[in-house]
RNA sequence: GCUGGCGUAGCUUAGCGGUAAAGCACCUCGUUGGUAACGAGGAGACCGUGGGUUCAAUCCCCACCGCCAGCUCCA
């Protein structure tokens, strides 16, 4: 169950199963030219788990078009067209295309020196740089997914095409595999499972990307939150909590009002004063640096806070608990001397680290975000960065330019169960801020120096990383995260006052239990509870009253135990230490 | 926000120009059952909201709201 396929991550050569989607993508094409001559095709990529086409049509595709397409499609790749490349001058390309303008911006901007081809299948030819599989009939399975609006160049005020996603694999099987992948991932959906096992919901009454937790998922939220908080104090972080609203001055000085204002919610005004939801706790933190005097002494200083923040969010890119309007971070700021600066990134890192790994995440990827434009002290925050994953032999990507606005950072990414990437916790290294504000300590030479600050959150915003954990276990909580650890359930009411018992028991020891007192026969219960996904389902009928014991139904596994309630508090107990 | 699709009971869905049907969940009664659905009965829907067309709208048209898939954005 948790470790099926991933079509995602093919194990051949990715670049051939990237050449015959690309075919796959020139066959979609080809099959619109047929059907829908008055479609101008624009460009036509594989992607991660196919291809898409955009193509500029004033009409849309329907879902009847797409079957259509499919089809002739179908029709292509048995007609085993080969495909044939040649390289033409900028002159003719345009010529070959002047009915199609996208095509013509494609041509004209192709670097002088580079070659410019045209390939063709059967009676469909493309301006195209190449990378095919040699001929349609390679493509052994192939299928039409759906039509999507998408700017032409990505760029929102360019007119919108219409985009046509599929895929295609080498052999049916390989489809077949893609479809179950996909299926498993559906049941997995958190926005799915959040309702079935009743942990939160988003009500339209109140808006969307506003999350309410149930009572069930805010324990679970709750476990997070002092596992985090515990390896926080080990670590010496000090706890702070700062106001949800504050004057937007707070929000100028920052340099956020600036740079993100478009993402903030409007200004409250009262008494003539503007007040901002708080898009980010740095600031708050920051104020707390600064009510004092601080000596080199006192740093390294860690404020530790779970903060709710608000940011605007375009309603369309809502979703679940994973894009949201109002969301938690377990956020921290250290403020250090530059000196510090290494030592103390590579400890986020670290609690990073044991953070994903108590939660059953073993492959992650990091991810270096430079800043556009960098100054002096982006080189010694890179540097730190850098020298953080070197020293823990950590493997990175580069992202140019993709830092924050006062900083480098570190994202963090993560595969689940599945084998999907999630983007979570990240780290910040910041000179800007600090600059901004002033801030300012005592060294040891008696001058007062700038102090370098650290952004950091590791589980991201709780909601979604809820979210990916919802994923990652499939409903399958961990005894030690699972909202309800075991049900005590009586075969006839005669044991009623037994299991009882047992529950009281087993809570005097800490644990989550109840007791399903309802007039069902065993095996609703036994399947009700299932469904519930609970770790461990614990009945008792005329002989376990008889012997003070309790039948173990432990989820995943089909034995049958009988032990004593100590016994099994010993077991359950265990399994909690080990966060398993 | 943009493109397309979809909004019927708590959930999943059927239906259709003449104010609605089923399964699950819920409640009651019977039943006291040994590991994934015991039986019977009951209650539950202004068919997303507002306009329009029509003798008549859940159904057709328009707008808005929400959801879904993308796009864009993502400190």
């Amino acid at each position: 169950m948790t470790t099926s396929t991933t079509p995602a991550r093919p194990e051949g050569p990715l670049a051939d199963i990237a050449h015959l989607r690309h075919t796959a993508a020139h066959v979609l094409a080809y099959a619109v030219q047929d059907l829908f001559p008055d479609a101008k095709p624009t460009i036509g990529p594989a992607i991660e788990n196919g291809f898409y086409y955009d193509f500029d049509r004033t009409e849309p595709f329907t879902t009847e078009d797409l079957e259509t397409l499919a089809a002739r499609m179908r029709e292509i790749v048995k007609a085993d067209y080969p495909m044939t490349g040649r390289r033409v001058s900028r002159e003719e390309a345009i010529e070959a295309f002047r009915d199609n303008p996208y095509k013509i911006e494609i041509a004209r901007e192709i670097p002088e020196g580079d070659p410019i081809t045209l390939y063709t299948i059967g009676g469909f030819t493309d301006l195209c740089r190449g990378g095919h599989a040699d001929s349609t009939g390679a493509i052994g399975a192939l299928e039409l997914e759906s039509v999507a609006g998408a700017y032409w160049r990505g760029k929102s005020e360019n007119p919108m095409l219409q985009r046509i996603y599929g895929t295609a694999f080498v052999t049916q099987q390989e489809l077949d595999d893609y479809h179950a992948f996909l299926e498993e991932a559906a049941k997995r959906d958190h926005r799915k499972l959040g309702a079935e096992l009743d942990l939160y919901h988003v009500d339209e009454m109140a808006g969307g990307g506003l999350i309410f937790w149930h009572p069930r998922g805010a324990i679970m939220r709750g476990l997070v939150e002092a596992f985090i908080r515990d390896g926080l104090r080990e670590r010496g972080y000090l706890p702070v909590v700062t106001p949800h609203i504050v004057h937007e001055n707070l929000y100028a000085t920052s340099g956020h009002l600036e740079n993100f204002g478009d993402s903030m919610f409007g200004p409250i005004e009262v008494e003539g004063q503007r007040f901002r939801l708080k898009p980010m706790n740095c600031p708050g933190h920051i104020l707390i640096y600064a009510n004092e005097g601080r000596s080199y002494r006192d740093l390294p200083l860690r404020y530790s806070e779970f903060g709710t923040v608000y940011r605007f969010e375009l309603s369309g890119t809502l979703h679940g608990l994973t894009r949201v309007r109002g969301f938690t971070q377990d956020d921290a700021h250290l403020f250090c001397t530059p000196e510090q600066l290494q030592a103390e990134f590579e400890q986020t890192v670290d609690e990073a680290l044991r953070l994903m790994e108590a939660f059953g995440f073993s492959e992650f990827e990091y991810f270096l975000s430079t800043r556009a434009e960098r100054g002096a002290t982006d080189e010694i925050a890179e540097a730190a960065i850098r020298n953080a994953l070197e020293s823990h032999n950590l493997p990175y990507q580069i992202d140019d330019g993709g830092g924050a606005f006062y900083g480098p950072k570190l994202d963090i990414n993560l595969r689940d169960a599945i084998g999907r990437k999630w983007q979570l916790g990240t780290v910040q290294v910041d000179f800007v801020l600090p600059e901004r504000f002033e801030l300012k300590y005592r060294g040891s030479d008696g001058q007062d120096h700038r102090p370098v600050m650290i952004h950091r959150a590791l589980a991201g915003s709780l909601e979604r990383f809820f979210g990916v954990l919802i994923e990652h276990y499939g409903g399958n909580f961990p005894a030690w995260l699972a909202p309800t650890q075991a049900m005590v359930v009586p075969i006839s009411e005669h044991q009623l006052d037994y299991a009882y018992e047992i529950r009281g028991r087993l809570r005097a020891r800490g644990f989550r239990i109840d007791t399903d007192a309802s007039n069902e026969k065993l095996g609703y219960k036994i399947r009700h509870w299932k469904t519930q996904k609970l770790p461990y389902i614990l009945v008792v009928g005329k002989s376990e009253l008889a012997d003070g014991t309790v039948n173990v139904n432990e989820r995943g596994i089909d034995e049958k135990r009988t032990v004593s309630v100590d016994a099994f508090a010993e077991e359950l107990a265990a399994r909690i230490a080990a966060k398993r």
